[in-house]
DNA sequence: TTATAACCTGGAATCATTCCGAATTGCAGA
DNA sequence: TCTGCAATTCGGAATGATTCCAGGTTATAA
């Protein structure tokens, strides 16, 4: 996965700095999933000397914008930020704020869509907010 | 709907005062669809003298708690309340920010779902982002 | 009518995120 | 390998929706 989305970047002409790279890293360690602007800026710095919270969010905001990874928009709790771009449902937590996966039974056709409703659609968000396993159990 | 509000108001022991009776007869209004926060203090402040930003914000909140309409959270947007509380698809159009309702086609079933997925869903947040029927025209 | 807990309000505080401008650097081409 | 420079970085300041605060006001039960 690092491979294939600085491949990505380098095709669309971005330069690969160490900051950047250290960035990557992070999205691509999957047991760290759905993390926060702050966790990837405490993670990537353990890897690289020099690196800025405001990279950081522009490094973020370019892989957004490239569509390499999805950003989970919240009011109150920091953003959050995924390498999954397949539609699927996010189980979350409302009280460890855990993000957990959930793939969809069936997938939406934009055309179908449309069709019924005169709205194009290019972008899903789906939520379902409530309380895990672990958390259930106390 | 204006009328029963006020009711779930007065049996829960809050006080309807002249603000808060301008700011739920605002979310009444079906014509001001998925009003925000300073749309909602535009309108309101016509309707009664004296009424102070924090106060509509303290009283959304409330009736957010209350489970009488609903907050959706945007992170650079403005957060948007709507009074259709049954689960439904929200589309919103990234031109004109219009947040239209579409009706689900299957209603999920927190037990079915607690029983594949070990997770209790509580609330569900469903989005569709596009381009809404006179956004497309151009 | 009164007592009082609930309520209201303007301004200050919050906090994640963005902006800015000066210093630095990856890398294409020589 | 070296060079030039557009892209990148980064600390600190700005932003903007929302919340907090403390003092004055008021709806309502008795």
């Amino acid at each position: 996965m690092k491979t294939s989305i600085i491949k990505k970047m380098k095709e669309q002409g971005f330069k690969i700095t160490p900051q950047r790279a250290a960035i990557i890293e992070v999205l691509a360690d999957e047991t760290l999933h759905h993390p926060g602007a702050n966790d990837i800026y405490r993670q990537a710095r353990k890897k690289t000397k020099r690196l800025g919270l405001s990279t950081v969010y522009a490094t973020l905001n370019e892989l957004c914008r490239l569509g390499i990874i999805k950003m989970l928009e919240f009011d109150k709790k920091e953003n959050r930020y995924e390498g999954n771009i397949n539609p699927h449902i996010n189980l979350i937590c409302k009280n460890c704020n855990r993000i957990l996966d959930y793939n969809l039974p069936v997938s939406i056709d934009p055309k179908e869509f449309l069709k019924k409703s005169r709205f194009w659609v290019t972008d899903t968000r789906l939520e379902y907010y409530g309380y895990c396993r672990e958390c259930r159990k106390k």
